[in-house]
DNA sequence: TCCAATTATGAGAAGACGCGACGTAAAGCT
DNA sequence: AGCTTTACGTCGCGTCTTCTCATAATTGGA
């Protein structure tokens, strides 16, 4: 059954409005109100009022007027993607990434630390606080100016934004990272799945821009599978929509398996496929077995458009890509697209700064 | 990105005040048009204003008034349901089950056939139409009485309603199923796949009403999973999704194999094993496993809140359910909750039903 | 330098809609 | 018959949007 709106309506038309002018300001940049009013298929009228109300939340302002044409000089607004920021942060057993990004979503600040797998949580946190801080530090943010937050990792997240699970960071199951996160910024806090947040990053700006339905397969030291469907997350009744752990799949090898069984370097590997090694190649081929085999579980499921490989091996490049089609043609029906991560290893924080600023657009530009 | 509604006017309101009346009026009976107002968050004279124009396009009509309580008698409105009908079908390869129902979604009429499964596809078709035909001439509806029509059937079905794969049934493959059933009755004709649609059904009026995500195992001699996420059917990109066919899970084995193997007929074994037969229970108990293996692969890939269990086997009941919930724990990090289906073999017609509903809803109701 | 052409602005009128209020109508109850 | 109760119908007000037209502020050319 669906919810009809329950507000009575008056007041409606005019949050409608602003908006769906709010919307077109975001969209074309810096525009005159007559540009604008035709952007969202209203009046110029009332367009001008929403920019009045837009222009009193801080959220537009009055920006220098048209140069060189003829005929009064027309009124330009201009959004203020610099009223708010957002925080994302991708917090791995070996990485951490934090990102602030304003209300465009365009990133200014980023700061990268190195930690150690085996560093206990409450330590790993601390580290996590310091790259964020000293980002938003760097940016002269005013207090509240953060507001959201979200933080990417490895293992299952639930709907809440707690650790329900996670063998690769040490003191992490349980852990309330959403709240956490919150407290540092005084902001709402939330947080997921490493692989599904890339797989939104990947829909947001990256290879998936065009699609809505899609799988991303994050394959690295971390590995994962991230699922969105409709353009939205899918994350399931427990968070845990997309963890294969427990699929009997015959001759499934994980990937790291197979690299540890090769006993080289995986960089040194890809080179050497590149360069025609055969045992490499070899190697390789195992690899994209692997990843095929978990691929079709979800793709024979969700039958998406489009799978998108990225994490630390994606960096073997077309080479793994051409053996996982070949291998997933085997096994689906309707193999669908593959293509390479656009981010690679960006992509989960860019996806968290994405969640932070859903919850933005919908709870406070009221989009 | 979100599509924001082109159309920013007054009569947008007025759109939405008839919707949120019209919705009220469905869901609450006949009511009086001070109930309705409430219902509706309006003001009665927006509900009235509204119910006239409900009334002119022949959706709503004055009943008798309220009785027995004091003051001025209120004028009762009711929703038409009579206004307009839509055909639901389920033609599979042994049984055709044809149901019209009204916009309450009241199955009035409903006719059985039995098919061969080697009957040619033609044959099949007119059994079919005859079988719908005849539910829409016992209700003596007029012409154009039928506002939109749906086959469910076992096989892949594309987004444009036409049969991609079907193994079970000959000739049907390539086959333009929702252009058919659209023809006979002059209305939009819409075809999906029989898992598909009776996880519809299950979801519209059976085990999994107060459930959002949901996986449909259908199991008996045609075979299957429904997936509906956010209360949505989820089909893929090519019709394909929930089609396991080639996904290589160890040991599994598709139910109708488990019986065959059995040797004896699937009742006498059901029966066999109610009453304590080792022999029947073990089948029993590999049918559950083959089941839940298949299952495990949408629930790992989709975390949903509720299976449901349909077809034919479904017979076996509380003895099935038992031994299933019990494989799936095995399998599964958090395993969902595992139902029977409600309606049996009638979800399938029941299912299209619904998703003719939809489209009539959409476009000829405007909700 | 001045004037016409161009382009946008700002105010006012008109139309549509929804809502609250008040007087009135029609029933039951004593 | 009169009182109470409940709902109807109409009036007027406020809000929101659009249309129109006079006005303002530029550019480009004479």
């Amino acid at each position: 059954m669906r919810t009809l709106g329950v507000t009575n309506d008056t007041a409606l038309l005019r949050r409608l409005n602003t908006r769906a002018t709010l919307h077109a300001l975001r969209q074309g940049g810096p525009q005159t109100l007559t540009q604008l009013a035709r952007a969202a298929g209203l009046s110029r009228q009332t367009a001008e009022v929403a920019l009045s109300d837009l222009t009193e939340r801080g959220l537009a302002e009055e920006a220098a007027p048209t140069e060189g044409r003829a005929g009064r000089p027309a009124r330009r607004f201009r959004f203020r993607s610099e009223a708010g920021h957002v925080v994302g942060l991708d917090v791995g057993p070996r990485r951490i990434l934090a990102m602030l990004a304003d209300l465009n979503g365009d990133v200014i600040e980023e700061r990268r630390l190195d930690a150690d797998e085996h560093m206990p949580a409450a330590e790993r946190l601390a580290l996590a606080e310091r790259a964020a801080t000293a980002c938003v530090e760097a940016a002269r943010l005013a207090r509240g100016g953060v507001w959201a937050a979200t933080v990417g990792t490895s293992g299952v997240v639930d709907r809440s934004g707690r650790v329900s699970v996670s063998h690769l960071i040490p003191g992490w199951t349980g852990l309330d990272l959403a709240g956490q996160v919150g407290r540092w910024f005084g902001c709402p806090g939330f947080a997921a799945n490493d692989a599904n947040l890339a797989a939104v990053a990947e829909h947001w700006r990256g290879s998936a821009r065009h699609v809505e339905d899609l799988v991303y397969v994050l394959s690295g030291y971390r590995a994962g599978h991230g699922l969105l469907l409709d353009g939205r997350l899918r994350t399931g009744r427990t968070g845990s929509a997309g963890e294969l752990g427990r699929l009997p799949l015959t001759g499934w090898e994980d990937s790291s398996v197979v690299l540890a069984k090769a006993g080289r370097d995986a960089e040194e590997i890809f080179r050497a496929a590149r360069a025609g090694d055969e045992q490499a190649l070899a190697v390789v081929d195992r690899l994209a077995h692997g990843l095929a085999r978990g691929a079709s579980a979800l793709v024979l499921v969700v039958d998406p458009e489009l799978v998108v490989v990225g994490g630390g091996f994606s960096r073997a490049g077309e080479l793994l890509l051409g053996r996982m089609r070949a291998h997933l043609a085997q096994m689906c029906l309707n193999p669908p697209e593959v293509a390479l991560s656009t981010f690679g290893e960006e992509s989960i924080a860019l996806g968290a700064v994405r969640m932070a600023l859903d919850h933005v657009e919908r709870e406070r530009l009221g989009l």
